[in-house]
DNA sequence: GTAAGAC
DNA sequence: GTCTTACAACGCGTA
DNA sequence: TACGCG
């Protein structure tokens, strides 16, 4: 049990040798060691959202838990923001400095699920999401080429679009825009884009909702883009064996099919963030309309 | 991981 | 005191 | 209206 004191907030964390991943060797400690490290790149893309926070107290193997409402125990300097559910107020957490993060991943949630749109705007979303999801079976290659797919897509309708890996087994591209559309309006432009996709991969892709009528293809997933909604965050640790990192590519890495999930982990990321800096900065910098999209649909393929 | 509730 | 339990429950599409 | 899905 540590007592620390992150610029004026005191927090205490516990269970440090605790080990989170067995076979690599990874503990509790090195996982919030982590976390403080990459707090300059993953705070941005955290900072207003509403979180979803998926605790793994005994480790990546262990038994887990959804956390939306944050408990009465919390620190009181943690920001919540409160929305109405059907049955309650769910205060959902809010982390924009490392203080915050530290008591949150000291809580087991090393897996934090950002909403897609800021406490200040949060009818309009700041991105359109694509989470190609695969199947068991479903190649690498292939989930590139359906990246691809969407990337060509995107430049046909005038957009740019950042991937990213999921860390598990999937890969996902943010598509920045200016926070004016409602989700209804963003969903109706990526379920657009899919069924384009679709209709060019229809050996390796499907849009059916139902796991049995997939038939071990790709899931282009455009129902993630409503309130509510998330995704795992970039620079967020998975629940896998080797500690893999959801991280940013270029589109040569995604073109050429060469990096792969297990490539980028809490031993490495560091490294390439150093490196290359934050790939995904601009999508918080970039603000693309959807106007021509939106107001003549036959514009879209 | 933590606390509240049940024995 | 010690043990057990909760910690999400909504939007959307399809049948 | 109910159910599956994420
Ligand atoms: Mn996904
Ligand atoms: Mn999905």
């Amino acid at each position: 049990m540590t007592q620390l004191s992150i610029a004026g907030k005191e927090i205490t964390v516990t269970n440090l040798e605790k080990v989170w991943w067995p076979d690599e060797g990874i503990t509790k400690g090195e996982v919030i060691n982590y976390y403080v490290e990459i707090a300059p790149w993953l705070l941005p893309h955290l900072a207003g959202r509403p979180l979803v926070l998926t605790r793994y107290p005994n480790g990546w193997a262990g038994k887990s838990f959804y956390q939306k409402h944050t408990p009465g125990h919390a620190p009181a300097w943690l920001k919540t923001f409160p929305l109405a559910s059907d049955k309650r107020i769910i205060n959902y957490c809010l982390v924009d400095d490392v203080a915050a993060l530290v008591w949150v991943v000291n809580s087991g949630a090393f897996e934090i699920h950002p909403f897609l749109s800021r406490i200040g705007t949060l009818e309009q979303p700041d991105f359109i999401v694509f989470d190609l999801d695969p199947m068991e079976k479903v190649t690498w290659e292939h989930i590139c080429e359906t990246a691809m797919a969407v990337a060509q897509g995107l430049e046909l309708w005038g957009l740019k679009g950042f991937p990213k890996l999921s860390g598990s087994t999937g890969l996902q591209i943010f598509v920045p825009i200016r926070p004016r559309y409602t989700y209804s309006q963003i969903r109706e432009v990526a379920y657009s884009l899919c069924q384009a996709v679709n209709a060019a991969l229809p050996q390796i892709t499907t849009m059916e909702r139902s796991i049995a009528k997939r038939e071990g293809k790709l899931y282009l997933d455009y129902l993630q883009n409503a309130l509510g909604k998330t995704l795992a965050t970039v620079y967020g640790l998975r629940p896998r064996p080797g500690a893999t990192i959801s991280t940013p590519l270029t589109w040569e890495e995604v073109a050429s099919m060469r990096a792969r999930p297990q490539d980028f982990t809490l031993f490495n990321i560091q490294k390439r963030v150093s490196e290359k800096g934050d790939l995904f900065r601009p999508v918080l910098q970039l603000k693309q309309d959807l106007d021509h999209l939106l107001l003549s649909p036959d514009s879209r393929k």
